[in-house]
DNA sequence: AAGTACGTACAGAAAAAACTGTACAGAGTA
DNA sequence: TACTCTGTACAGTTTTTTCTGTACGTACTT
């Protein structure tokens, strides 16, 4: 894992290497969960176990896969704010290391992607809305259509209601009020 | 939508479908969040604006699919806790609809999901942890690996830190605690 | 300014996943 | 028991996604 200088025997390296690999495999497998490849999944975990920041190469060494798919794969990672460009000097190689504060990458997975969802959500929610209303309204709209307005109309209300509560919760994730309600140590 | 009466209008229909269909695209594009198929995501907004309890037949229809896509849609939806089966006398077909309690479905998400993600990853770092102790332990361990393991080992305790937190958070989800502390009024 | 090294856009190949039609097991009906 | 109908397993096809190699723009070095 970068180590190349013989501070370490192959053995003891090996040995190192089985223990972090089943590791990766699992928190890789998992992290399907967050949208993201199985690869990419072990490309974090990697990271996760890296002595220290890598470049693009060590990555693509490491997963015998092309620098391309290691540029993209971190760049998803980056998009997540799983992964974090490092600056280090005399290097003109960009260097990437993970996240280390999970709590962070869980909270902002959910400031980023679930507040997306709720808001283009929460947004055709409140136009259909508005058109149910409208038609609603028309003079000419016949006792059974006016049902079926109707029971959308509750339909969606129900889901709103339901919307802005996540966002409260997706706000409570975001400004680490969760961290309040759930506290790290229990 | 299974309202072949002439209750109402094809235009009054065809407006009213145009309405769903905005919502259903949406809704249905944004739970990919949740880890199914852009279709599936369409079944599931069809049903929910159902109004009432659809056969695989129906959902073909509506869907233009065959009945075996609808068939594993619906039993996606199912194991997600989204859709539920519902009994009706007289008809020999399996109906299902929505949970509407989207609340529930929410927590019910996590309870399933995340919580499967979190047992196997706490696994799998209890067990890495415990073979690093072992190596740790061994007299002919050199002084670079100890470091090594020392590193890895902060690693995995923090991680560990993290799910720990992360399942008191989903026991929350699970037991309606969550409901306490972010309201569903503000 | 020329040369070198890096990351990524892009097109094509490989792999994975979604979808379909057929066939069939099992439950309900007569 | 024989018959009908329903849901799904399975194999094959289509579609989508992932991965790779090449080519190139940019930035740094000399």
């Amino acid at each position: 894992m970068g180590l190349d200088q013989n501070q370490w025997s192959e053995e003891e390296h090996d040995v190192v290497q089985r223990i972090r690999k089943r590791v990766i495999e699992v928190v890789g497998r998992n992290m399907e969960l967050y949208g993201v490849t199985l690869s990419t999944g072990h490309l974090y975990g990697l990271l996760f176990f890296a002595d220290k920041p890598m470049t693009l190469d060590d990555m693509g060494r490491e997963m015998q896969m092309s620098k391309t798919s290691m540029s993209t794969g971190v760049r998803t990672l980056l998009d997540l704010k799983m992964v974090n460009k490092v600056w280090e000097k005399g290097s003109r190689k960009d260097l990437y290391e993970v996240e280390y504060d999970w709590y962070q990458t869980f909270t902002d997975y959910f400031a980023t992607q679930w507040r997306r969802a709720v808001e283009s959500n929460l947004q055709a929610l409140r136009r259909a809305m508005k058109e149910i209303d409208r038609l609603a309204e028309q003079p000419d709209t016949g006792g059974f259509v006016a049902g079926v307005l109707r029971a959308d109309r509750e339909k969606i209300r129900q889901a709103e209601s339901y919307y802005k509560w996540l966002d409260r919760l997706i706000d409570a994730m975001e400004d680490g009020e969760i961290f309040d309600l759930v506290p790290r140590e229990p």
